[in-house]
DNA sequence: TGCATATGATACCATTATGGTATCATTTGT
DNA sequence: ACAAATGATACCATAATGGTATCATATGCA
């Protein structure tokens, strides 16, 4: 089971790294070189991250993309929900003849729960958080 | 993200479809008629239980299948393990260029925490406790 | 003994999600 | 004007999921 696929994946490390970066924008071939992740694929997870909101775009000879939001407030659950829809573990285990009384179910309870726990784990994933802090080298590949 | 597929669904409601009856053994047809699975896929999941010893089954005129475990003693973990293979959340985020310091990525902790915590709340889930307890009529669909 | 009824084994198929390409249009600095 | 960049969009390949189809084998019973 995936928790994070690789859009949500690449978007992250593309938004690390335009963090990181030094110059105002970073163009698509940059984060090519940085990141060796093909290009039309990315492409296309910049275009979806400007639309959202979460990257400025710059046409033109010199463009690239910029952050419109400060790292910190560039959240992993907010690509997660772009990328892969909100994160619901299981609406309900019996697909077809829904429970009659859902707040008696244990097991959906328990999935509620673990749905809970893992936002809550994941709330305080941001950008900034995984760049610079402590200098680790393993967000600036 | 589903955390529960539709074979593992449809194992844990004949499991305790079957734990349920007074019959010694229950039928395919049996269970068909109960839970409104598609015949052929509810066989395909129903040998494999047996293959992997959770049922007995029971070849000819009157035959069927019987729990070999007790409802106690079977698993919701051990039918995702079957059905859907180990619980692993996400090896590593970054696929390619593994982290050079797994233990320092933040991320990667956090991964492993959602993991731990979902185990944990999921090890009790057996078929015992979703049959007969409080009489839950959701679970005899 | 023979047959209906049940599971065993296995191969195949349809749909969807995922991961990725290809192409052309548009903008912009020089 | 032109090269260098992104915008938009349609398409494609592979794998996972969910499901079928078919034939072989075992068994209770008239
Ligand atoms: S099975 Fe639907 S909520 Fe319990
Ligand atoms: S990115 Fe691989 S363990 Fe952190």
């Amino acid at each position: 089971m995936k928790l994070i696929t690789r859009d949500t994946d690449y978007a992250l490390r593309a938004l690390c790294s335009i963090a990181q970066s030094k110059a105002p924008v970073t163009s698509v071939s940059a984060l090519v070189q940085e990141l060796q992740i093909p290009r039309p694929f990315l492409r296309k997870i910049l275009q979806c991250l400007n639309k959202e909101g979460l990257l400025v775009s710059y046409k033109g000879k010199g463009g690239g993309f910029s952050l419109s939001l400060h790292p910190d407030k560039i959240y992993l659950l907010d690509l997660i929900s772009i990328f892969q829809g909100d994160l619901k573990l299981n609406e309900c285990v019996f697909k077809k003849q829904v429970c009659p009384n859902k707040a008696r179910c244990p097991l959906s309870k328990k999935l509620a729960l673990i749905e809970e726990q893992t936002v809550s784990v994941l709330k305080d994933v941001t950008v900034q958080s995984l760049v610079n802090e402590n200098q680790r080298p393993e967000y600036k590949v």
